[in-house]
DNA sequence: ATGAAAGCGCTAACAG
DNA sequence: CTGTTAGCGCTTTCAT
């Protein structure tokens, strides 16, 4: 329509972005000669100084922006990678994705994600963004049922890493947390008191998960030479059966108890029949639970957690899924240490009062206090 | 090296994916026919059924999959778009981007998120992503120190939407919930009980959300013809300040109290400071906060919340962000209603063992209720 | 030191 | 009913 009139479009804001042609013909030369220069190979091919010049210049005068889509197109790479996972809205698996984006976007990589909720066919729908090229290569946790598409999808040759749950017998990398070693800094911590009975309760053993707490568990036990007075393996790890079972246990056992909880759930159950029980954390019995996700701060309960890394988790993955689509050899396992968080008083100070500003919503206020805690991308805001 | 002797592979698994031009050889056709039939467009075109059904039974055999790559190439649209928040490892933004990620499926739409952590840097990369077409549009909750950047995307027509908060002055569609709806509700609930003194607590007024909460509860007392015994403004909205806030008011007002929290870190706080006087929720003293996240059920404290739908915040998003995508004019601000949430006794049953359920870990093995609730897409699992 | 040309996989306008 | 052709923006030989 009105082409002709439009003979000379320095930047119209929103209408057809600028391309290298653009460029060129502005400048009498020839689209290669702009590509060269803008993608920074000008010294390769030897373009005179004069015309790079010339090319930057123009380029930032008309707001040139590489097509990121031509590009994909060209190298038959998308830049981006895939991220699934059971449920998003879940601090473990936000935590995730919020180190995940951050390495991936150290390597100009960009990061969708899936929320699976437990459903195979959004599992399916996420590797079919790997077949569509849509994205390079998948991050995913793996979900119950989807074994099968796994299994396939690595048969295939797709490229994945799994975190936090491994699917049994495939060669496919797995990133997590070293459980085992999570109940080592628990049961050192607990036996920091002498005289204490040590409990263990935790979630159901066919979870590779709570498998591996009570393994490495039972094996400190062994190396420090003491045994525990009770190992409570729940059938499902629900607050509600953990309480039922601490106050069950609180009956049988006499005397001081030192109790490792070793999921949320028994955490939060375990403090409960505590509490019901009428008595206090830590004089009369002790407490280490595993997992943090803000709940110590706000129950301001003076138990120690086990904290995954979890950011560490999607870091790590993002890097595997790299080097692998870069056609390296990667680890088959990949277990990050969690660390232990000792709390003393039921009155926040120091850590506890870092942690309460990770709960603290600034919507739209300047946030005044901005460091990183080790290393881990975790600075939270907004919860009203 | 070895092109030659592979003149015919059927499904090499990882090799080279299978191109339309390939079917088309295969069965002698051109690519273009190959085309119409895979998108589903032979109707238009009248190719013979006979046609159509050879190609898809070898689009089938071969395991073809459109590029999206070149699609989007030829399309000029990624068919992805980009959700920028503060902080995805907060369950308030990780349950807008779980809604945005659905809708955003539904229509074919992949989700990149981004995750700002205040960082006006990581603000003006996600721009970048919409200006090299890595993205379509964007979805961002504008952060402090940001507002020049989003105003200068609008004027370059760059599309995009806000959520939670918006830009002064800027004629750009915001979607939030509707924080004076959110008072209405919690005032009406207080007022279920006679003769008790009102009270509202809440963050700093120079930030609009607390600043609609604040007039909402206003406009209601107006309506209702009653008054507020006390509107605490706190400089800060953390729970320190509003335990603190809280002890001074209760040595200052005496008779049994109706308390807006009207923030979640207020509500924290404020049931801290009930508590440090010794007082018992909700028979002495009445509470409403604002935002659920799983405090309520990890605290069992019986208050009622305010409830936020955050996965409508980012179903709303991106449905206005695809209309706007498709050219329409779009409504300027979308106001999602709260829910209020009450809560009765100290023991869970029925909706409170709902909420336990989503703060349980699953972590792989089957989830034996899987039912939504009130349409929101916030399934949750894993939380140890 | 610069340019011409081909092609990545797909869609669509236009012929037959 | 099916095929030809052109082109989306960019990179990359290969010439000059």
């Amino acid at each position: 329509m009105n082409d002709p009139p439009d003979p000379d479009p320095p930047h119209v804001p929103g209408l057809r972005p600028i391309r290298m042609k653009d460029i060129a013909e502005q400048l009498g030369l020839s689209q290669t000669t702009v590509s060269h220069v803008l993608t920074g190979k000008h010294a390769k091919f030897r373009i005179s100084a004069a015309t790079v010049e010339r090319v930057w210049a123009l380029a930032q005068k008309l707001g040139y922006r590489t097509n990121a889509m031509a590009q994909a197109f060209r190298e038959q790479k998308s830049y981006a990678i895939s991220l699934a996972v059971e449920d998003l809205s879940n601090p473990f698996w936000a935590g995730i994705a919020v180190g995940a984006e951050r390495e991936a976007e150290l390597h100009g990589y960009t990061l969708v994600v899936s929320h699976l909720a437990g459903n195979t066919g959004r599992l399916r729908r996420a590797l079919q963004l790997v077949h569509e090229s849509r994205v390079d290569g998948l991050i995913v946790s793996p979900i119950s049922g989807g074994d099968c598409d796994l299994i396939a999808a690595h048969e295939q040759g797709l490229p994945f890493v799994q975190i936090d749950r491994a699917v049994p017998d495939l060669d496919v990398a797995c990133v997590r947390t070293d459980h085992a070693a999570g109940s080592v800094l628990a049961l050192r911590h607990l036996l920091r008191h002498e005289d204490r009975s040590l409990v263990y309760i935790g979630g159901p053993l066919d979870i590779a998960t709570y498998r591996h707490r009570l393994d490495g568990f039972q094996a400190e036990l062994t190396r420090s030479g003491v045994a525990a007075a009770a190992i409570e393996e729940l059938k499902e790890a629900t607050p509600e059966a953990a309480e039922a079972r601490m106050v069950e246990l609180l009956q049988r056992l006499r005397g001081p108890l030192a109790v490792y909880a070793a999921n949320f759930c028994s955490t939060v159950g375990t403090l409960r029949g505590i509490r019901a029980a009428g008595l206090s954390v830590p004089d009369e019995i002790d407490v280490v639970g595993f997992d943090d996700i803000l709940m110590a701060d706000l129950l301001r309960y003076p138990v120690a957690t086990v904290d995954q890394d979890v950011g560490g988790i999607g870091r790590e993955a993002v890097r595997l899924l790299l080097q692998r689509l870069a056609g390296a050899e990667v680890a088959r396992e990949v277990l990050l240490p969690p660390r232990l968080t000792a709390r003393t008083s039921d009155v926040p100070r120091s850590e506890g009062r870092a942690r309460a500003r990770r709960a603290r919503r600034a919507d739209g206020s300047p946030d005044p206090s901005r460091q990183s805690r080790s290393g881990g991308p975790g600075k939270n805001k907004k919860s009203n």
